[in-house]
DNA sequence: CTAGTTGTTCGCCTCGCATCGAACAGTCTA
DNA sequence: TAGACTGTTCGATGCGAGGCGAACAACTAG
């Protein structure tokens, strides 16, 4: 209570936490991908070299607030990682590691699209 | 309002509506697989013989109102077929529909268990 | 220093999901 | 026919996930 009641939040050039996949279960990974948002965020990220792209140079109908969180899902889920370049934090996606961990799954979630693609 | 307020549900033996995996979106497939409780449901029904196992068969710490909403939600990501045989229903893991559809999905999902499974 | 950019955190709100008990509909067995 | 058993549906509940705006911190550029 030193400030009234303005919570103090933490600095957030904490260096951000990672998760190795070797650490992540399942249902965790499953769930991370199961998210259109964070599909994308993936499928994206796979598209462009590893540290090339900041946090808000993604196309997804989220504002930076919902994006902030999509993020550290994936972290959580071992699906990226982040370091920070000056202001900006950029991505890379483990395609190593998760590939180990989850085999073929990475590579189901980048060639799959939609369902009955074909035409009718 | 023939019976005062006692709603008269649909007649439950209506034949299960099968979605084939070929229709599913990835999103669906892998919120279906998310779930510990659906989970466990698939790899017990990949460790019987098809048409084996009754829904109230399984080892799931559910009450049967949810365990038959899990099997509905597998049987819309194209997971399991369902077929009635006297008074219960009888179930099947697609296998080879659900594989062609998301190679390699299935598989990851019967062998893989639990995270840092190796010694430490 | 001042102003703009980038991304995190907080508080709040709104849904959707998982769960349960109860009621119901079939089926099977006495 | 009565009763046991199986599974679905309804309605209510609790909880977590996803969304937003605002405030904040760190860095960059002038």
């Amino acid at each position: 209570m030193t400030k009234g009641n303005v919570a103090a939040p933490a600095p957030h050039r904490t260096p951000p936490e990672h998760v190795h996949p070797r650490d992540v279960p399942l249902e965790t990974a499953l769930a991370a991908l199961s998210d259109p948002v964070r599909l994308a965020l993936v499928r994206e990220l796979a598209a462009s070299d590893d540290w090339e792209r900041t946090c808000g140079s993604f196309d997804v109908p989220v504002r930076k607030a919902a994006l902030s969180h999509h993020f550290a899902v994936l972290r959580s889920a071992g699906l990226i990682e982040q370091r920070d370049a000056g202001a900006k934090r950029i991505n890379r996606l483990r395609r190593a590691e998760f590939e180990e961990r989850f085999p073929g799954l990475l590579a189901l979630v980048l060639q799959q699209q939609a369902p009955g693609g074909g035409p009718e």
